[in-house]
DNA sequence: AATGAATGAGCGTTCATTCAT
DNA sequence: TATGAATGAACGCTCATTCAT
């Protein structure tokens, strides 16, 4: 997970106050990473900035507003991160899928990541604001992946590549609470990288429009080519 | 989601106990679902039930008890069903495998599952016990997805079979936030869902044990192919 | 003052909490009376009650309801007073005014009046609670009045009889701040009352209904008089 | 209400300091009339006037001398009016007194006046800075008053008159939460004040000063004549 | 004169927990 | 079993005040 960027508030132009607000968000992430969203409460953002919560409710008046900037500042990171990868100009369209996936679930191994996405989605849950946050942010990485398939794929309909790109992020999000950092199948990270790179870029490379529609049978065509 | 089976505690000899405990974790399923784990207070769970503090806690001395027996009650329910699919017996294994994910993911479109996951893995994260328990449950998923490729391939070796047994059932649950019950892509679950079967039975009958390893690069000799 | 007669809410059937509720009540009213509104604090009622602020939310789960019940209890004490004192038989209808106007500006000498009607008029300013309650007991007050000058001025019309009853009602509070419990004028506060009863019972007595309409000229009229 | 006339302070040399202190006492006195006193804090003020808390520090150290300011200055508006409308030569002291109760009763109902004085009252009760501007303010009405009673009757002595002066005085106010601007009796204030000037003029004018001592009952020889 | 920053206390409220009955 | 009552800590938030710049 990167440094976070915020976007500011009125404290912009003093120096000081983008510091401190600066230093709230990242104190903020930290208590939300390493201890969980329950926990994190003002006065434990302003324990771990060092300051008291009437100091902190200085800079956010409640806690809404600090959570707002909180998940904004973190997604933003991740925007910027996709943008970047999409620039870099690749070979071949599979050696960009093969990048974004390998640089999605790489970063999903580290322990902000890990620990932040699976609070992101409980929270959307109940939280609209939340909810946005995430939105945006996975629709930053669905246009990502859906250039890169509609430069493998031209023959797809772009909502067939909006589909794809939503089965391949969604794929690989949910490895997030297995490989992720410090998690129970940590230790074969490679591996399942190594298969879903593997995976993605042959069903990109080779399904067929009316699979998804659900017009061409897989496993019952599939047992008569076994029987 | 299914019916609570709650195990018991000391409770299980009297029937009326047994009734009163099985009200509190339905009661209390309902308010993480709805409210979220930060209103999974005791006072709330007990209004559910229409019971008082007091009560409640002649049932449970404290919350991190029932919140074992409300997890544990939760996971029951699903280890039930994988048992019930895999001992449904079908003419191709590929079948199984079909109906397997379409279960997994079918039912990742109910209120209910939708909101429970994504609490259990951001719990998970800071509660061993929500730890203990979300490792239980898959990996009697992955035992039984690990039993359907075996007969799918008996080339491959068990670690393989673990390995894309984990690839499949992590890329299933990552799909929980976004085609779940009220989610913003709920619309497309069915195309999702038909990828996701021809993605993984294709997967699974041609993936060669050698690009689990890294050993066969694929989007570079795909560029080739390309190219 | 009189004792406070809390409505109860739903701890109405336990002895211990119709005790508790009074309790609170009674310490809300001598906080109010004594250090006033600012300092009506939910910790200084428990302190003054001799529980905590945790127990005392669990009467009052929020300040709102305990000071609707505050000033709920404390004014259905006058409008039983209000209620005896008409029903209370005299030879005469001015026997009875006079009686009523030395019981209110009586009343008024007491700690708890003096502070607690200044503090809800001030309250009633900006809070919708006290302006009921307040409309209230006036409106009690001015129906008391109203009777008693019926039966001096059966001439009247009713809305004349209401306006005279407002006016008395009025003049009488207005005096609260002045020769109320240790107020500076204290000292003049049994000739202040004479001249009230003096004034009101001429008063009624007397006017002519055009006055009230300002149809007969007062002081002109004195003024050719006196010239 | 009228505009308010900061006596100054230190600062009370500089044109621009005469000014700020202007605001911020006009910015307190809205806020205690619109918000009420437990809403009159330095930050709302200081958002009324448009400077931060910490310039309004800088005018005044602490509330109290703000305070203070403020209700000296609003207090000495009143005065003003006082002393002009003694000056106002008029053919008969009954007229005065008319002139008088008019001037006081219709100002109370300005939105100011009706708000500020409940506030002052309540004030008083417990601050000793509000219960010596208090009595300032009403000690000059009452001499107003008592001048004009002298006038009418120099029959009385003293002690008389300023009874009859403490009278009237308390008794007007008293109107305020009644008759003033949005109060619930508002409609009738006109009738009101008809009936107010008819009733002080008739006591002024007719009462024996041996009823003032109550050796002269009133109520029960009514009851002879009624009977 | 004016700002931004900071403190520490106190606010109303909610919480898990305990316990006598 | 079940209730009502109670605690003490913590919650988000506001407050008057202080102070370096």
């Amino acid at each position: 997970m990167r440094k976070l960027k915020p976007q500011g508030r009125d404290n912009s132009n003093s120096r000081r106050g983008q510091q401190a607000v600066a230093d709230i968000l990242n104190a903020a992430r930290d208590v939300l990473v390493e201890e969980g969203y329950p926990r994190l409460t003002m006065r434990n953002i302003a324990k771990r900035v060092g300051i008291t919560v009437g100091n902190l409710s200085y800079y956010y008046a409640n806690k809404r507003d600090l959570l707002h900037d909180l998940l904004e500042a973190v997604i933003q990171g991740y925007v910027e991160d996709f943008e970047r990868i999409i620039k870099d100009p690749k070979n071949s369209p599979a050696e960009r899928l093969e990048e974004f996936v390998r640089f999605i679930m790489g970063d999903l191994g580290t322990k902000e990541t890990t620990n932040f996405f699976p609070a992101l989605w409980a929270l959307a849950n109940h939280d609209e604001v939340a909810a946005a946050e995430m939105s945006f942010v996975y629709q930053i990485e669905r246009d990502a992946l859906a250039e890169i398939i509609g430069s493998m794929r031209p023959d797809l309909r772009k909502k067939d590549r909006d589909i794809l790109a939503l089965f391949v992020s969604a794929s690989m999000e949910g490895h997030t609470m297995f490989i992720g950092y410090g998690r129970e199948k940590r230790a074969v990270a490679s591996e399942i990288i190594n298969v879903a790179v593997s995976s993605f870029v042959s069903l990109i490379e080779s399904i067929d429009a009316r699979a998804i529609r659900g017009l061409k049978p897989v496993a019952k065509s599939a047992r008569k080519l076994a029987g």
